[in-house]
DNA sequence: TGCATTTCTTAGAATTATTCTAAACTGCTT
DNA sequence: AAGCAGTTTAGAATAATTCTAAGAAATGCA
C-alpha cells in the first residue's frame, strides 16, 4: 500500500472528464483538488504551481482552468471587474465577497431560498442563479 | 416651455452629485439618463457619444462612468469576466444575464426574497446582495 | 515495443479592457 | 477679463487573457 502510485485519482478524474491526463494538468489538478475547496485566479494558481516540481506556463494554467471549467470540474465566479475566480466547489452554493480585500467565501445554498424571481426572458432557460452577498470590513 | 434651455436638468444633477457639469459629462449624462434605464459598457457608451455633436474621448468615458458610479448615479454590475456593465437603474433590483448574447435585463427586487443567508464573516457588514439569474437561449 | 497521429505545452506576440501621463483646455470665482 | 483648479485628451502604459507556431508528449495501433 501507501505511496506506490502518486496520483491515479487525478489522472482518472481528468480522463473521465474527457481530458488527457498530462503532467501539467495532473499537477494542477492535484493543487486544486487535493485539499479543501478553494478559490483561485490564474495568477495565484500559476504562482502555486511554480512551487511544484512540475513547472507550468501561465498559458497552460489559463488553458487548464478553462478546460476544467468546461468539463464541470470548476466553476467560474465573476465578482470583480477584470479578474476571474475559479471555485473548486461545483456544488450548489453561493458567495460572500469581501469587497475590501477581494476575498471570496462559499456558503451552502441548502438553506437559501430565492423567491419571486419573474419568468425569464422569452426563449431563454435558466442555467443558474447566483447570489452574491457583498460585504465590507 | 419647450426646448428653450437644453439640459439644465443634467447639469443640476451633476452638480448635486459633486461633479462639475462639463460639456462631456453633461453630454454623457444626457445619453445615459434621458430615456429609460439602460445598461452600457465604456465602449458602447463611447460609440453612442461619438454620434453626438460633442465628441468625447474613450478615457473621458471611463472617467465619467467611474465618477458617476462613485457618486451613486450609476451602479456597476459584474456579470462577465473582462467587461464592466453600468446600470442607470440604481434602485433595488436584480438581473437576468443572457449568457448566449451578453445581454442584461433588470427585474425589480420588490417581489424577490432571499432567505436563509448565513451571518456574514466576522467583522464585515453586508453592503449589497446581488442576484444574477443566468439564462441561455 | 515502436512509431504515427493527435493533442498539449510553451514562449512570446497579440488582443482587449482599462488606467495613467503630461499637456492643453474650460468652468467657475473674483 | 484673469487665474486657478479641475477636466479632457491622445497616446503610452498596464493588466488580464488569448493566440500562434513549433516542439513535446500521450495514445492508438501494428
Amino acid at each position: 500500500m501507501s505511496s506506490a502510485n502518486p496520483d491515479p485519482d487525478f489522472a482518472v478524474r481528468l480522463r473521465k472528464a474527457g481530458l488527457r491526463p498530462t503532467r501539467q494538468r495532473v499537477a494542477l489538478a492535484r493543487v486544486l483538488f487535493e485539499g479543501d475547496h478553494r478559490h483561485v485566479t490564474a495568477e495565484s494558481l500559476h504562482a502555486e504551481a511554480k512551487a511544484t516540481k512540475i513547472s507550468v506556463s501561465l498559458a497552460t494554467v489559463y488553458n487548464a482552468l478553462n478546460q476544467f471549467r468546461d468539463a464541470g470540474l470548476l466553476r467560474e465566479v465573476v465578482v470583480a471587474p477584470g479578474r476571474s475566480y475559479f471555485d473548486t466547489n461545483t456544488g450548489h452554493h453561493h458567495h460572500f465577497f469581501v469587497e475590501t480585500d477581494n476575498e471570496l467565501h462559499d456558503f451552502p445554498s441548502d438553506a437559501v431560498t430565492v423567491e419571486g424571481v419573474p419568468a425569464p426572458p422569452e426563449g431563454t432557460k435558466v442555467s443558474r442563479v447566483d447570489v452574491i452577498v457583498r460585504v465590507r470590513r
